[in-house]
DNA sequence: CTATCTGCAAACCGTTTGCAGCGTT
DNA sequence: AACGCTGCAAACGGTTTGCAGATAG
């Protein structure tokens, strides 16, 4: 958990409920978990955290909880250098990721325009250009001041 | 294969060699598959067209052999929405990826300018950013033509 | 001639599936 | 009361490791 987070899980449940799934305290602890952090999560690392909060917690369920998170679009997967299998809380709209190269932490912005380097780059190759990824990795303020 | 490559994979053994590496049957035959393909090829994958050149040769050996290939630079692993196991040759200095959703072709880019936009994300989160990735996802000239 | 490489089989590890009992609705 | 959800154990699939024989240098 990172700081004073608001119900953003019970809007979650809420729309799980409304999609016809059910409301339990395993998928309760998972939801908490994911909703509620600032950094990339694997499966194991949320089956850990949210173990704490409800220690009859099964692996497999942490699995089938966030396949469906995925499949309602709130959360998504993050792909890094090493390993695309963490998943994170899913932008609102067109937002790219800034990850924190010290402590992990993820945030996203908008605001990029690509609309000229796309444009260049389909008149150059003859592509039609569909989509984009943009992440960008760096030093959080914190890690700028604290490391090396 | 693509098309008519030139020996690039002779420059991947010889540098095979410089590296205290055996260039041995097998390898050759993985290098050849790699080296001169424009599509994202999983481990698998090469096996099965590099074993078309040299029957007997074992999936152990591929993974092998990429890893080594990877070590040394000369190919890397490519990320796309489904899964982040695929390898291409790699970018000389720095460029991005344009893939075609159609046909898996893959092209290198130059002349991203990203730095006012990194310059302006910096400036509004406080990260030092170090890194970015860039890949663009859309149709070939062919693809456009062909399908859809 | 030696050290590396090879293919095979087995181990490994993250993920998925089958199932009987439990708990939401 | 019904059906979805749960945890366990077993299956699964891609990757890695151990090993004895083959082969590049």
């Amino acid at each position: 958990m990172t700081t004073s987070t608001p119900p953003i899980q019970e809007h979650w449940l809420a729309l799980l409920q409304e999609n016809g799934y059910r409301v339990t305290g395993p998928r309760r602890s998972v939801v908490e978990i994911v909703a509620n952090h600032h950094r990339a999560l694997n499966p194991y690392q949320v089956f850990e955290l949210a173990r704490q909060r409800y220690p009859r917690l099964g692996l497999v369920t942490v699995y089938r909880t966030l396949e469906k998170l995925e499949a309602l679009g709130l959360i998504e997967r993050v792909h890094q250098p090493h390993g695309c299998h963490a998943y994170l809380p899913a932008a609102v709209g067109h937002q790219h990721l800034l990850l924190c190269q010290g402590c992990g932490n993820a945030e996203y912005f908008s605001g990029d325009d690509l609309d000229d380097l796309i444009g260049r780059i389909a008149a150059r190759t003859g592509y039609q250009i569909k989509e984009h990824w943009l992440q960008l990795f760096g030093l959080c303020t914190a890690c700028r001041a604290g490391a090396q």
